[in-house]
DNA sequence: CGTCATTACGGAATGCGTAATGATA
DNA sequence: TATCATTACGCATTCCGTAATGACG
């Protein structure tokens, strides 16, 4: 089979049209240049050059096998380049599992962030909660992951993106929406409640659990997802706990009322990754989202 | 730079994950294969392969480096094949000038019988009269014409296509249209008569003259192309020699008379290239058109 | 101690450059 | 006779294969 420096010799007669000058291009001598191309013609079994002591031409097979000579010879080129950007972790591809959730605080500007600082990272996104998405970290179908705590330190690596305070929901007619400071457990206690599944979104439910112990008898509904609740809360049904990021969804008829000190700030979203993932990409990615800038 | 060896080499690892096996399908020891990978890697400066002694594994880099690789080697065992199949004019370009009359008679079995036999040439077309086909084909812009003699044999090369009677072409509502005998010379001397370009169109201007000397007084238009004398004849301004193969014109008011003994077969056309073309294509559809089958 | 990648070393082949040849205008 | 491709030859480099080494289970 033939070599690329043949290749590249027959590229350099076939634009100059003349040994001598293509030599000098490649920096060589005549003599070994004529032989590559001799060499290569016998490869071929093809006459690429029509060559006598005063002229040379390339023949139509030549011309062919120049224009095959250019693509190979510029895959050659790229090749390293295209190796080392992704070593580099400026090219490449990042998976990211996000919360739904997270669509409504932090991703718009982690993406915008990746967008801007690694526009040859291609970016492929796919909604997952907490659980799956550890998953898909172990398994390797996830290089990032934009959940919920707590996570086995031993196998994440992780860090804090954002934090935010936990809510009431409740309906905007209703007596709650419109008082001037924090309600009481007692005041709560003689609400229907709109609970997190304790299986699906144990996060949400443990962390409302934990702000007010509540009775599981007044739970009317057991929903997973966020705007669920804000949607039964708009029908009457009850008031719930939500994220304050809730509030980007719009729902007409809840009103959203802080809770007071005790949530300011508890619920918590991470990046999270394998601690042993060998991605270049993903520790750019990490660069970023842990730049003081930040991301937003 | 790297060679295709190593590209080689490099492939065949990572898509075996092991060196034994690699070498074993390249047909070599494991040594030199261990080498020329870390003298790829070097050359790049990106590490491709993360092995220790029991697990080889790719790097993203080396994922994105296999792909470029196999875009290469696919190219590299192209070109060979597309050379040689150029070489013997199974696959090339074509181009071919031909007058505008040659479209109802042969050039589309030409271009039925080349799409057969040669599939993989490119045929392009361009409709122009014999003399700038002549030009086209020493310029080399041509590699072969369909044109009308006589042609210079020291340069071009020629073979007869087509051979056709010279008819005459009259308004449908014309004594001669019904006349059962040939007309007499007597007969067209008292018609107006549409001639061809004595320049452009000298052909045919000639082969009306041979035909039938007449007086160029008596000649009310002068035409380049045989169209335009059918629609001259159909809107009763005369009558016109044209070729027989005008009927597939299709022009209606125009009926095509004989013209009897003299004229029979006296429309020639030729295919006509450069003696010393060397587009093996070309010689491989003049052996197309030279068969006994021929064309048709 | 067996497996598997890597290093060490000797021999063969490939490819360069200089010098000579040959053919053409 | 000048130009330009090709052949001849000596030297350096590269690369293979065999043998030895080293690390890990």
């Amino acid at each position: 089979m033939f070599t690329l420096d043949q290749l590249r010799c027959f590229v350099a007669v076939a634009e100059e049209l003349h040994f001598g000058r293509a030599a000098d291009r490649l920096r060589m001598t005549q003599p070994p240049l004529s032989r590559q191309i001799q060499r290569l013609e016998e490869i071929l079994g093809v006459v690429l050059l029509e060559r006598d002591n005063r002229r040379v031409a390339l023949t139509e097979a030549g011309r062919a096998f120049l224009r095959e000579s250019h693509g190979i010879l510029a895959g050659v080129s790229r090749a390293p380049e295209t190796a080392r950007e992704v070593a580099a972790g400026r090219r490449g591809i990042l998976r990211i599992g996000f919360t739904a959730m997270s669509a409504y605080s932090v991703l718009s500007g982690i993406l915008s962030a990746l967008d801007e600082k690694l526009p040859s990272v291609r970016v492929e996104l796919e909604e997952l909660v907490t659980g799956p998405q550890k998953d898909g970290i172990v398994d390797g179908s996830l290089d990032l992951g934009i959940a919920r705590p707590p996570f086995d330190p031993d196998t994440f690596g992780s860090h804090r993106l954002f934090t935010e305070d936990l809510v009431l929901a409740v309906p905007s007619d209703h007596p709650l929406a419109s008082a001037t400071r924090p309600p009481a457990s007692d005041q709560l206690a003689q609400e229907h409640l709109i609970m997190h599944s304790a299986t699906k979104a144990w996060y949400f439910h443990d962390l409302a659990a934990r702000v007010l112990p509540f009775d599981h008898a007044r739970a009317v509904h057991t929903v997973s997802q966020v705007a669920t609740i804000m949607a039964l809360v708009a029908a009457g049904r009850g008031i719930g706990f939500v994220p304050e990021s809730a509030r980007a969804l719009g729902v007409d008829g809840v009103a959203l009322v802080p809770l007071g000190k005790p949530v300011r700030g508890v619920v918590e979203l991470y990046a999270i990754w394998h601690r042993e993932s060998t991605n270049p990409a993903l520790h750019r990615a990490l660069e970023i989202l842990r730049s003081p800038e930040g991301f937003l």
